[in-house]
RNA sequence: GCCCCCAUCGUCUAGAGGCCCAGGACGCCACCCUUUCAAGGUGGAGAUCACCGGUUCGAAUCCGGUUGGGGGUACCA
């Protein structure tokens, strides 16, 4: 059913996707599919000297990576841009603001300030100095024309200040209910366009929501505060501020406001360290929302279906890396194979090239290793350290590191020699793990060992690792020729070291 | 400083006056399974529901205060 509601997500591209901006967009776009509205995509670009298009392109991708798609703005459908309320880009919305603001001074809802940055300073300072709340004094407030004609003369430029109205400005949040704040605490009549002429951050969310006929404002908890201001300036406008919705805050794990120095906050870096979308999706949602009920894992889709503003908590909630990765192994074991082979392909080629490892096996080979790495893998990029050692030419085994606790140079060395004989005994197109557990289980029962102490020196030789696969499988993967190889590197050094 | 917001196990949370001397999940510990590592199974430790006062027959849930934490206070976004 077709409805009313409007959301968006504005980002500014003045640095990669944060992770506190990809968790607001996803409230919105699950606000919006779970209502039938329709979710906007404005990018907040006045700040030329930090934006780029390189970021531009990494919030976009970003945000389509993670499954995420909105119905107007930049990148809709790969099309440079598609709404009906375009352009999506506030550089290209210049005139629209020129044309609000020169409606606000024609009204005196807005007038000229010819305070010089020093003078701010300066006023600033005195009332820091006198333990007062920093406000601006209103200087240029009551100017006549004379006034402004004189101080335009000096040669000072004009930046343009919203008047701020005395009294109580209240709103009905729909995640923290009932918020008022009296308008004089809002630091006096603020600026609203620079000296430059460029309009500031807070006057152009406000033109473009009013604009763009957004319904609903869902964003972080940061701009609870700013809110009233917001609302003075729909009012002025005459337009009707929509409904809002502060998020809590996502928080670094000591509780303080997510920042890059104490977090990993670029959903690009997720990305790199082989989280999937399904899981980084799934464990946002969750911070700052369940469903009320004790399930966990819920796709995009599921999410949509089920997502409420009304269950959003009001506290901040503290990243856990933990609990994502736990979150992560979930969704590994719920892929279908194809899926996960496809997904796996690109860390293994990044680990060919890093050298990591010698030589990218190809998608069969890996489709093949399935059974035995997906439940061992919290990340995509864990499949290196699973079963890297499969693509490795030559395996540098430290011969100490080969030896079981339980027993000494001498004794490995007899054992692996004794194994690879067993081995090297077996047929090649039998080369199965069933087939070759028999004959290592019957050395070990004749020699009297532990099968613990056999299995890992073989392992460890063969591997380079102390914790695997189950050893067999790993054989079979890793070939007769190269176990029997690997084996005698082995042999071959411990009757050096003994 | 001033303004605003928040407050349930270490963490994410369930809980909208009696179902709660508080449930689930992550993490942690133990055991089982087991050739290692995972995964899985079972069990356990872990929260006097921040504190103090009210309201009520009855409060984690309502009210007030205190404390703690967070956010905001720009001609940044």
């Amino acid at each position: 059913m077709p409805s009313d509601i409007r959301v968006r997500i504005a980002p500014s591209p003045t640095g990669p996707l944060h992770i506190g901006t990809a968790r607001t967009a996803l409230f919105n776009y699950l606000f919006a599919r779970h209502t039938g509205g329709t979710f906007v995509l404005r990018l907040e670009d006045t700040d030329v000297a930090r934006s780029t298009a390189a970021f531009e392109k990494d919030i976009l991708d970003g945000l389509h990576w993670l499954g995420i798609t909105w119905d107007e703005g930049p990148g809709v459908a790969g099309v440079e841009e598609a709404g009906p309320y375009a352009p999506y880009r506030q550089m290209r919305r210049l005139d629209t603001y020129a044309e609000a603001a020169a409606h606000l001074l024609a009204t005196d809802q807005a007038y000229p300030c010819y305070c010089l940055p020093e003078e701010l300073e300066a006023d600033r300072r005195a009332q820091e100095a006198a333990k007062l709340p920093a406000r601006y004094l209103g200087r240029c407030a009551a100017l006549t024309a004379g006034e402004r004609a004189a101080k335009a003369a000096e040669g000072r430029p004009a930046a343009t200040r919203f008047r701020v109205r005395p009294g109580v400005v209240g709103w009905n949040d729909l995640v923290r209910d009932r918020v008022e704040i009296d308008t004089a605490n809002l630091g006096g009549d603020f600026v609203i366009v620079r000296g430059d002429g460029n309009p500031l951050y807070h006057f152009t969310v406000v033109v473009d929501d009013a604009a763009m006929e957004i319904s609903h404002v869902i964003r972080g908890e940061d701009h609870v505060s700013n809110t009233p201001k917001h609302i003075l300036m729909f009012e002025a406008l005459g337009h009707t501020p929509p409904v809002f919705a502060h998020l809590p805050l996502i928080l670094n794990p000591d509780g303080t406001k997510m920042s890059k120095r104490k977090s990993q906050t670029a959903v690009a870096d997720y990305i790199a360290q082989g989280f999937l979308k399904e899981a980084l999706v799934n464990y946002f949602a969750f911070m700052g929302w369940s469903p009320g009920t004790e399930e966990e894992v819920f796709s995009l889709a599921e999410l949509a279906e089920r997502f409420e503003l009304e269950k959003v908590q009001k506290g901040g909630a503290r990243f856990d890396r933990e609990r994502l990765k736990w979150v992560n192994g979930q969704w590994i074991r719920r892929l279908g194979d194809e899926d996960l082979v496809s997904r796996l392909m690109p860390f293994l080629e990044a680990a060919a090239v890093a050298g990591q490892i010698d030589r990218t096996p190809g998608e069969d080979e890996v489709r093949a290793l399935l059974p035995m790495v997906r439940e061992r893998l919290p990340t995509l990029a864990a499949i290196v350290d699973v079963v890297g050692y499969l693509w490795v030419d030559d395996l540098a085994v430290d011969p100490a590191a080969i030896i079981p606790k339980r027993w000494d140079a001498a004794t490995t060395h007899d054992a692996l020699a004794a194994a690879r004989a067993a081995l090297v005994a077996h047929d090649a197109v039998t080369w199965e793990a069933d087939e070759l557990e028999p004959p290592l289980r019957a050395l070990v029962e004749s020699w009297g060992w532990k099968a613990g102490d056999l299995f890992m020196a073989i392992r460890v030789a063969t591997t380079g690792k102390t914790a695997t696969p189950p050893l067999f499988d790993t054989l079979v993967a890793l070939g007769r020729e190269r176990t029997i190889a690997r084996l005698d590197a082995a042999i071959e050094r411990l009757a050096e070291t003994a």
